[in-house]
DNA sequence: GTCTATACTAGGATAGAC
DNA sequence: GTCTATCCTAGTATAGAC
């Protein structure tokens, strides 16, 4: 009897790499180590990824989807106070970032890696900053903020900071620091201005 | 007669390996790209640099070379003004990020790349990471500042920010809202508080 | 003696055939 | 799942120009 395609495979696949690609970088990890540690076939990496480059636009796809995931779970924790999600954003990204063996944003990682010649990864890192950067743009607008795009570059600049940082220092460094540092932007930019 | 020896040759070894690294990473280049471009013979860099260890070393040692000089200037701009020189510290890290091909820090970058089980160069590149932690709270003493760890902390997640932020989405980020933040930080953690 | 240039080893990479 | 082809890597050794 003929075996059954195995429909978890892919998902199988992008675990190992993405466990991988995200402890050792994309350059530093070759196939040859995904289909060790995985136990499978070459052939079944092969039909599953064409190329490498399938299979890193496929894991920074993932990585996307993650920051959305837990993204939205932020939001979802204080659904009716635009300005403590704001401070939620902040303090997901911290918490992730501080996470032992984190090595920086899998993305910002990625695209630093491959962000010439039109290299077919970066459009899907691009699509992310952008994405990052609207979804602060439109929280801090239902927040009420006076400055859109004053309060939501600088709360860019929170996360992406403590984000590298964390990297560089772990909990040692200046990213423990950005959760208040967050509470504090987020109401100077919010509060009511006195009258006259 | 016999060749004299030439002495700016490891200086152009690591004029053109920097250029590489800098734009491609660290494992993306290797070291027939750098002879090629170089146009030297192999014998000269392995005599130079015996591994490709000792050459990422050196760039790294470089890069921190280059960021003292550049933070030394900055300092020097406004000798007798350490709030000043806060606010110039923060300018010129987010004008050497906004420069055309910024790809991110290269020591963050290249930790990414070798933080790993005790790699020779992960050392070079944590000290850096202690050295502009240490020149942010020393400059923050001279300052006057209220919280010395809470003004450095908050500066170095803008500085980081901004690096990392202009790397991904360059001036059409939050890069450049980072200097007018800085300036609202040094301010508010400077000011006099106001008596009883 | 110093340099360029090339040949070579040994290993790991992607890719693909069977 | 194995086996092969081709390429690129780090690193060494050798040949020959100046």
């Amino acid at each position: 009897m003929a075996r059954q395609p195995d429909p978890t495979a892919r998902q199988r696949i992008l675990d190992t790499a993405a466990r991988l690609f995200d402890a050792y970088g994309v350059h530093a990890v070759g196939l040859q180590q995904i289909i060790d540690e995985l136990g499978c076939g070459k052939n079944l990496l092969y039909r599953e990824f064409a190329t490498k480059d399938d299979l890193v636009t496929a894991y920074l796809t993932r990585c996307r989807a993650d920051w959305d995931a837990m993204t939205a779970d932020a939001l979802a924790s204080c659904p009716h106070d635009p300005a403590g999600q704001l401070v939620a954003l902040v303090r997901v990204s911290v918490e992730r970032a501080l996470e032992p063996g984190f090595r920086g944003c899998p993305v910002h990682n990625a695209y630093a890696e491959f962000h010439q010649h039109g290299h077919p990864v970066a459009p899907v890192a691009t699509a992310h900053f952008r994405t990052v950067r609207q979804l602060l743009l439109a929280t801090a607008r239902r927040a009420g903020a006076a400055d859109l795009r004053r309060l939501a570059d600088r709360l860019e600049l929170i996360i992406d900071g403590a984000t590298a940082n964390a990297a560089a220092l772990g909990d040692e460094g200046a990213a423990r620091a950005a959760v208040d540092f967050a509470e504090d932007v987020v109401r100077a930019e919010t509060e009511q201005r006195h009258p006259g």
